[in-house]
DNA sequence: GTCTATACACCGATAGAC
DNA sequence: GTCTATCGGTGTATAGAC
């Protein structure tokens, strides 16, 4: 079965990205490591820029499938609420060099280059969700900005603690268990 | 008063840097910002790596000098850390070049850069300050690392909201009042 | 669609005068 | 210490054949 070219980029360049940069990694680089020539990868992508962007906009997508996916089973607050939390993580650790480009991706200038509503359209869901719950006092009274901050700020740095450490796979669901307990201390009313 | 120079290119290469980010930075430009010429600037600052990384390591002993007299004064381990949380988020607010420039080279691979003992000098003492704690029974017995990555992600997110929300001076405390709170709800035995 | 070859701009760094 | 001038290398992107 051939992949598909375009894939073929993606992936190489995701590849270059972490370990080098998004500078340090000419696009003759990326092109290489995807087996083709640099005039192929300048049909698919016109300018290297697009290309980064297409990249973050693709790995978004596929987390964000994924978190919908494991989400939908789930009805009661607190259990769809870890579920996002495991989901994430787990998926983080199946995809570290993902995570790693969506690290360096968002703290960098290109963020700039997308959309706003590109991005609302990914986190609209889960504020939607947090909102239902402030309103039936399942959560504490709080901004929504600050709680959907505030979980998102805990499960990356868990996330960055996990990769970093690499526990054993008893070890890490333990801990994962155990900082979820401590958000939802932290934010359930 | 004529300021030194290499001061004068260390805040030059801030501002472009967190505008553009470091590539799409030219040392040219630096140099240009700086009101000296290109040749001056290699006379400093002998690459750009180096430059980059001087600029990295000044920001992070400024900070740290900062919270080192601030918490100073404090000896009741609640009050320390709440010092430690208000005079960081209040020093990003005087300095958001700095903590944006901070927040890039963080996630980038110029991080690699930097010796270990470098970056542990900045984190040993708050962590000492944490074992402390746990051992008088005054923070849950967590895992140290888990710990600081809780409060450290906890600050950093935070951080975040309040220079993309830029509340008013009143609304502002409260946030920082009411979210150490959570903070320490979270973590206090 | 894919390749080869190349244009050409740009940037980091150096040389050498002052 | 500071400048001007410039070199060599590299990288994005294009042209044009197949």
């Amino acid at each position: 079965m051939v992949m598909d070219k375009k894939a073929k980029v993606l992936e190489a360049a995701l590849k270059l990205f972490v370990e080098f940069g998004f500078h340090n990694t000419p696009t003759s680089k990326i092109a290489k490591e995807a087996g083709i020539s640099s005039g192929t990868l300048f049909y698919f992508f016109p300018t290297k820029d697009e290309l980064v962007v297409a990249l973050y906009l693709h790995i978004k997508s596929e987390l964000a499938c994924e978190i919908n996916e494991s989400i939908a089973q789930e009805s009661d607050f607190e259990k769809i609420l870890k579920k996002y939390y495991t989901t994430t993580l787990n998926w983080a650790k199946e995809h570290i060099a993902e995570f790693k480009f969506m690290e360096q991706f968002n703290s960098s200038p290109y963020l700039k280059k997308i959309a706003e509503d590109e991005i609302q359209k990914y986190v609209k869901p889960l504020k939607e969700l947090l909102q239902n719950a402030v309103n039936e006092g399942i959560l504490k009274n709080l901004d929504l900005e600050i709680l959907f901050t505030l979980i998102s700020g805990h499960t990356f740095s868990i996330n960055q603690h996990l990769i970093i450490s690499e526990p054993k796979d008893s070890k890490r669901e333990q801990i994962i268990s155990d900082t979820f307990d401590l958000l939802w201390q932290m934010i359930s009313a």
